[in-house]
DNA sequence: GCGTATTAGTTGAAAATGTAACTAACAACA
DNA sequence: TGTTGTTAGTTACATTTTCAACTAATACGC
């Protein structure tokens, strides 16, 4: 390294994560929020439900690594937008299994449908082996993978 | 592509990039906040001001992507904590030209060189090779290349 | 069984963010 | 000069997130 050994903020890689991240979040999240008043954990949940089936709101923050408090809230958001329901397990009477509503199914479709498209445009800025190696450093950084 | 076309989260773009964005973030935030009582924001001013020297808030905002309001906050904490001051343009008083003062320049200087190191050790968890085209690509998406 | 510790999930208050309306300064132009 | 429009930055208010305390149910050790 050569004496100037001044560091950018579009070197630091958080920092480029982050931009990136929203910069590619927006025009999605500008689809779920105005369509069906969803927000960011809101989406999240139902992709997880319709992903894994039936499951707790517990395994959703494990699974997805976001708290609690911001779970219950959505859960409570989607209940009431009839998109998902819950029933308590008889074996364990704190835990409440989710579940997607009819509406909710069909909601999660078209969400899906979307997400797919909006990923392979993404894709395709960078262009088809940059995107697959893309997305694999990032799966290591987020822990996904070792 | 075969018959299943499960779309699974961790395959949308945009969820790789958040968890990816908040796992490399989580370890150098909890630092500048922790010993300096930095917000994010906080910490994008004071890296952009030493990066391009003395500048309007607008000009972060534009620079940065950061909307306006939030650029005021921080610049507001920034000046409480003295890490920063203004001092409004002769020739046009509407804008205010920030620079940092000397406790400002000490902790950035700590901030930058802790931000360096841990850059680094989030590359070496990629390989040089993919890290760097880990951010060429994001800056791509983040709209810093075309 | 009984006391203690955990765990799932909720709630309330505080902190942070987003949105819109505002002030003050400038620009353009009759 | 006066009117209208634009821009930088702040402020007020609503929404969202975070943090800590809470309830209800289960598990553990005795």
């Amino acid at each position: 390294m050569t004496k100037d050994d001044t560091f950018y903020s579009t070197e630091f890689l958080p920092y480029l994560l982050n931009q990136a991240a929203e910069a590619a979040s927006l025009g999605f999240r500008q689809y779920y929020k105005e369509r069906y008043g969803m927000l960011r954990t809101e989406w999240r949940v139902l992709f997880h439900l319709g992903q894994f089936g039936e499951m707790t709101a517990k395994d959703i923050c494990t699974r997805a690594n976001i708290h609690k408090t911001k779970i219950s809230r959505a859960v409570s958001a989607l209940e009431q937008k009839r998109f998902i329901a819950r029933r308590t397990m008889e074996t364990d009477r704190r835990l409440e299994e989710l579940f997607l509503t009819k509406s909710g199914k069909q909601v999660l479709e078209d969400l899906q449908r979307r997400a797919k498209a909006f990923d392979r445009s993404l894709m395709e800025r960078l262009g088809e082996e940059d995107a697959r190696s893309l997305k694999r450093n990032l799966a290591i950084l987020a822990g996904f993978k070792s």
